[in-house]
DNA sequence: ACGTGTAACTA
DNA sequence: TAGTTACA
């Protein structure tokens, strides 16, 4: 992060040089001001070379962007273990240092090993002297406190700012507005929360849900550039092309495209009068790119989809070769990424490609795509647009209307539902203690990083370094099933094939994070070194928990936990108006992802509290939890027949049993829900793999190959053709029948393939590299084969994320591209195959198997 | 730069 | 058997 000091204290790192904010030219309707009205954190920077924060603040009411800097008293520090006599002593060399400014003794907690420990914060005169290319004081600082303490100094918490809240300014520093607390949800605290503790952390945290969520004006832009090949992408870098057209679409109404007239280029004028955007028109690119510069600058939030990777410094770097100056350029380039000036830039490509966003926020329904259209299509449900003819001929009113809506687009996934988007993101950005533009570009374990540096600093305590929780806090003890792995993971119960009605499925409310908060899992207080009280909670594993002290992982994810469940969920259902509803479902949605992924970081070596007995105690009581409530099912007359990680399929249910149940998990502290009923299910017998009609006639399908996303389009309608036919069942001899309407629908779909009365493109299937080509060392699958057929007839380079779609075909190599192969030359015999291990698992489960449905297909046919 | 467990296919 | 993908 950029204020992390980490990042200009790294040894023998060379301080960068500082990539100024160029803002003077762009002070907007005001200057940096000593008094600032309420108004909300952007961002913060922290510029190593000047020493100072520069803070970037919105006033919503007036519709500006502050900068706030700070260079009064600041001075960067080092931390060192070592107290302030002890250094004087025997380190006077520190004192000597001409970049010495003063030292202080700074007491701090050591949760490793349960202490204080008295520290020394090193002055220094400027960042140089810290860090440089110069000699550092660091260079005459006793090496001990590198590997004992990192991470001290954080600019923005040394100011007290969290991003996204709201300040305003007297001249001296910014002074946090008071955020006004419901009374419902003050109540919670008492009601909620048994300990004194929990109910002072749960305060803290109240004011980052509860503090309002701005509208953000903003300006959504997109760029065309001046193509001379098909399929070739300008290099931003050289941005040897002209920009042809630009997109401007404002949350205030602003719907503009800039068009550059070029000769030999037509243009319908009808048609853009029509158009739902105004044109201006240029002939010179450099007025064009000026007046983008002139519009940026109006907006505290530019928002655009891969601007990071392409518009941005392409705009930059034309704008160079064109003749602006630096400074005249409000586009700047940062070690990540490229941001603006004055205000804050979001690429939302990135931010939906973040896998806690895709999966936890959105529920998975861009799963896979990364391109503006499809994530369009499966978000806002706007239709695909295929572009025809390149950039470089295309009539402009053509250009403008395509230009206009990837930009529309983009403005619109800020907007829909209620700025769900935006409401999200400043949420996630307070939860995380990170600025925008850094939370939206990295992963969750980032995220959590910071929250749980946070915390550390707020309570004055040492961050650990991994390799000093490893050494006393152990590795993992159990073996994975899987090989390569570090620890055992979950249970998974062995299904029976067949088919079973009225199933109920229970579900173990966010498992892991309740039994991290439940037997107060965290790095410090598991394998702590004072045993005494210390218990074993469970008998596989000979790791004990501290007794005595709350660990902080186990009080921050139960603290979230709580108040998702047991305030934000309810209030997103009681709330008396509908926006307000939807605010609290975002703020649920947004603490849903932190708690989500807050067992997974523990197991993650790249993480630095990465804790493998955290870990792998969370999945050992989990497999606890689960096991016994099998147990207790049993005991109070039901049959389990199912169940995975945190899901449990019963047979033989009623209310009454049900209900002992959910009393038998509350005793062990875990909340468990009745999730569905199922009107049946069938069981392939296969792990992962089944599918249910509930009492509404609903389908839930997991796991099957027909739905999976790689499975041809013919296998997946012959998948749904079934599943139009299984959704009839209601009893035991239903299912005769509709095993002979299975059997006709697999000999019509057999035949269709077999006399190629099908369309190739509903053979090809999707595979999507996860290497770049030249990594498949080991192994060539099929995909990788097609992949390089058709990079070579293309002249595409093709690589990690991209989804190829291929056929199988008879010749010797099997595969060929779809864009490259003929209906004739596919390998029926193949697809068959397919289309066997597709119906089979339905087909198991009712009984029978494929040799016998081809026999009863005779029969009918 | 969150985790492990399962299924299916292929070299 | 190991590598690869997609999923829970």
């Amino acid at each position: 992060m950029a204020f992390e000091e980490e990042e200009f204290l790294e040894e023998g790192e060379e301080i960068r040089e500082f990539e100024g904010e160029e803002v003077a030219e762009f002070k907007i309707k005001g200057a940096v001001s000593t008094s600032i009205p309420p108004s909300i954190v952007l961002s913060v920077t922290y510029d190593g070379a000047e020493g100072k924060a520069l803070v970037k603040l919105y006033d919503p009411a007036g519709d500006i962007v502050y900068y706030w800097y700070d260079n009064t008293g600041h001075r960067p520090y080092l931390v060192t273990d070592l107290p302030p006599e002890v250094i004087a002593e025997k380190f006077p060399d520190v004192l000597r240092h001409p970049g010495f400014s003063h030292m202080e003794a700074v007491e701090k907690y050591d949760a490793l090993s349960d202490r204080k420990i008295v520290m020394t914060k090193v002055y220094a005169k400027d960042p140089l002297s810290i860090g440089g290319s110069r000699k550092s004081i660091r260079d005459v600082l006793p090496k001990t406190w590198e590997s004992r303490i990192k991470y001290h100094h954080s600019y923005l918490f040394d100011r007290g700012i969290i991003p996204g809240m709201w300040y305003r300014s007297e001249g001296n520093g910014l002074i946090p507005v008071e955020v006004e607390i419901p009374p419902e949800v003050a109540k919670s605290l008492s009601s909620v929360f048994s300990s004194d503790d929990e109910r002072a952390e749960a305060a803290n945290w109240i004011p980052l849900f509860q503090a309002p969520i701005p509208h953000i004006k903003r300006v959504a832009i997109d760029i065309e550039v001046f193509t001379p090949q098909e399929n070739k992408v300008p290099n931003p870098r050289e941005a040897e092309y002209e920009i042809v057209s630009v997109a401007l679409v404002g949350s205030d109404g602003l719907r503009r495209v800039l068009l550059l007239r070029r000769p030999g280029v037509n243009v319908d004028l009808k048609a853009l009068s029509d158009a739902e955007f105004d044109v201006m028109f240029f002939d010179s690119e450099y007025d064009l790119v000026a007046e983008v510069f002139k519009t940026i600058v109006q907006y505290p939030l530019v928002v655009t989809f891969n601007g990071d990777n392409f518009d941005m410094p392409y705009l930059y770097n034309r704008a160079l070769a064109l003749g602006f100056k630096r400074e005249e350029i409000p586009v700047v380039a940062r070690r990540d990424y490229v941001t603006v000036a004055p205000g804050i830039h979001i690429d939302l490509y990135k931010f939906f490609a973040i896998k806690a966003v895709e999966v936890y926020a959105f529920g998975g329904v861009y799963r896979g795509e990364r391109g503006l259209d499809a994530i369009a299509s499966a978000i806002l449900g706007v239709g695909k647009v295929e572009r025809q003819g390149v950039v470089s001929s295309m009539p402009l009113d053509e250009l403008a209307e395509y230009n206009f809506r990837d930009a529309f687009i983009t403005l619109y996934f800020t907007l829909y539902n209620d700025e769900l988007v935006m409401k999200l993101m400043l949420l996630l950005s307070r939860i995380a203690k990170m600025p925008l533009e850094d939370l939206t570009r990295s992963q969750v374990s980032a995220w959590i990083r910071n929250m749980l540096y946070y915390e550390h600093r707020r309570r004055g305590w040492l961050i650990p370094n991994k390799e000093d929780i490893i050494k006393s806090r152990g590795e993992a003890y159990t073996k994975a099933i899987i090989k390569g792995k570090k620890y055992a993971g979950a249970v998974v119960l062995d299904p029976p094939a067949g088919v079973f009605f009225n199933v109920y499925v229970l579900d173990f409310a966010s498992l892991y994070p309740s039994v991290i908060s439940k037997w107060n899992l965290s790095y410090e207080t598991v394998n702590c070194q004072n045993k005494e009280g210390a218990e074993k909670p469970i008998a596989e594993l000979p790791h004990w928990i501290c007794k005595g002290r709350r660990g902080i992982t186990s009080l921050l994810v139960g603290i979230l936990r709580d108040l998702r469940v047991h305030v934000y969920k309810r209030l997103a259902k009681s709330a008396p108006t509908p926006q307000e509803k939807a605010l609290y479902d975002v703020v649920q949605s947004a603490m849903k992802v932190f708690i989500n992924a807050s067992y997974g970081v523990f197991g993650a070596e790249t993480f630095p509290l990465y804790c493998p007995p955290v870990a792998e105690l969370t999945t050992a009581l989990a497999r606890y939890v689960m096991t016994s409530t099998v147990l207790r099912a049993i005991e109070l007359g039901m049959e389990p027949i199912y169940g995975d990680t945190d899901s449990l399929f019963l047979l033989g249910a009623s209310d009454e049993r049900i209900k002992g149940l959910v009393d038998y998990a509350a005793q062990l502290g875990i909340d468990i829900d009745l999730d569905k009923i199922y009107r049946f299910v069938l069981f392939s017998g296969r792990k992962k793999n089944y599918l249910g009609v509930t009492s509404d006639g609903g389908v839930v399908i997991k796991g099957l190959v027909g739905k999976k996303r790689n499975a041809p389009v013919f296998v997946k309608e012959l998948m749904d053709d079934i599943v139009e036919r299984l959704r009839a069942i209601n009893t035991l001899d239903d299912l005769f029948k509709v095993r002979e309407e299975v059997s006709a629908l697999v000999k019509e779909y057999e035949s269709e393939l077999r006399e190629k009365r099908i369309t190739l493109d509903k053979l090809a299937i999707k595979t999507s590299l996860n290497k770049d080509l030249d990594e498949y060392t080991k192994n060539k699958p099929q995909h990788v084969k097609a992949a390089e057929l058709l990079s070579k007839a293309m002249g595409v380079r093709l690589g990690k994320g991209d989804v190829i779609a291929y056929v199988k075909t008879r010749d010797s190599l099997g595969v060929k591209p779809v864009q490259l192969a003929r209906i004739d030359e596919i390998d029926d015999r193949k697809y068959v195959e397919f289309m066997a291990t597709t119906v089979e698992q339905v087909l198991e489960a009712l009984g029978f198997t494929m040799e016998e449905l081809r026999g009863v297909g005779k029969l009918v046919g």
